[in-house]
DNA sequence: AGTCTATAGTTCTAAAATCGAACTGTCAAT
DNA sequence: ATTGACAGTTCGATTTTAGAACTATAGACT
């Protein structure tokens, strides 16, 4: 699988990763929401070697999630801004941020705490479900095709309630 | 920066993505919330070379997102189950396909609908406030540091308000 | 006994991506 | 004339990934 096929893929993850699913990537997008915008902060900011910080910054804009904005002429430079599109990566951030939080800090606790201008908390982010507004789990959730599916790849008989034909089960 | 100096890193952001933040990985994740258990499931639905596709897997076990439990003896098989820190990645699976849902379908629309068994209906997944339920805004939300932040690396002058010693500015 | 299939890997070489460092170019300030 | 800020580009060396073949165990089939 190349990877400029991930986006051609039926599957709105393996659309989103085709984008934004490399590491720099998403450390680049960390620092937008933390209000970077010159290719000086970033570089400054992740250590990314130049090459791949310009090489990142042009998929974002082709891509739509930056927008490549002129701040001063002589010498022409630019800012990379979120666009919509963009901010609406903020959902994506927060959980990876809300899953690090719980699960990656040392002993010193998190380094980013989080306050809501509407509600004046400190907060953090939780996945509700759009028609009841109760908290989502892996478990309450079930899927099904929607109109863009098409028949996934085999998937072969490595699924299912695994029927070995007659195989010593383990007792786990 | 090495890639194994990400986890060290006084950011939950950098933390999570050392440790989840690769095409594969999300993919495998992805796999793993459609209830794909086993190495020739991963194998022949992603397409991902057994290689890579082995030392992901053990990486993902190593980091405590997946178990490795067996299902038979002789020969010993073993199925990759998600741990309860890892199911607590569905938050960033969902908001990952929310925003592919949004941005990234084509005319026939998205491949999944999800429903939410609690309540029944076909739902999108919307993050909010822990402290007042509403949905988050980037730009409602403040940051400010927590207990285990540390001075970040330089980010020197690149930020802030643009102060060009006197540059023609540009009129956008 | 020999062969086939299922499963879960490991090994190897070639191709691609990334790193690290240096280099280019514009313009203001000194 | 030189230096510094800024935004890149270029290039050889290193690291990762792709793609294919190979190993191993054991039941089923002939």
């Amino acid at each position: 699988m190349r990877w400029d096929a991930l986006e051609e893929e039926p599957c709105s993850v393996a659309r989103t990763i085709g984008v934004i699913g490399d590491r720099w990537t998403l450390l680049i997008l960390r620092e937008c929401f933390l209000r970077t915008r010159r290719f000086e902060g970033f570089q400054s900011a992740l250590g990314i070697t130049r090459h791949l910080l310009a090489e990142r910054l042009k998929k974002l804009v082709r891509t739509g999630i930056l927008r490549r904005i002129p701040y001063q002429e002589s010498p022409k430079r630019h800012e990379y801004i979120l666009t919509q599109k963009g901010l609406d990566l903020y959902p994506v951030m927060m959980a990876i941020v809300h899953w690090g939080d719980t699960h990656m800090v040392d002993e010193r606790g998190r380094p980013l705490l989080h306050e809501h201008k509407k509600c004046g908390k400190l907060f953090d982010p939780v996945m509700v479900c759009s028609e009841c507004g109760e908290p989502l789990l892996a478990k309450e959730v079930t899927t099904r095709p929607g109109p863009g599916a098409r028949p996934r790849p085999n998937r072969s008989t490595a699924e299912g309630e695994a029927k070995p034909k007659s195989r010593k089960q383990a007792t786990a």
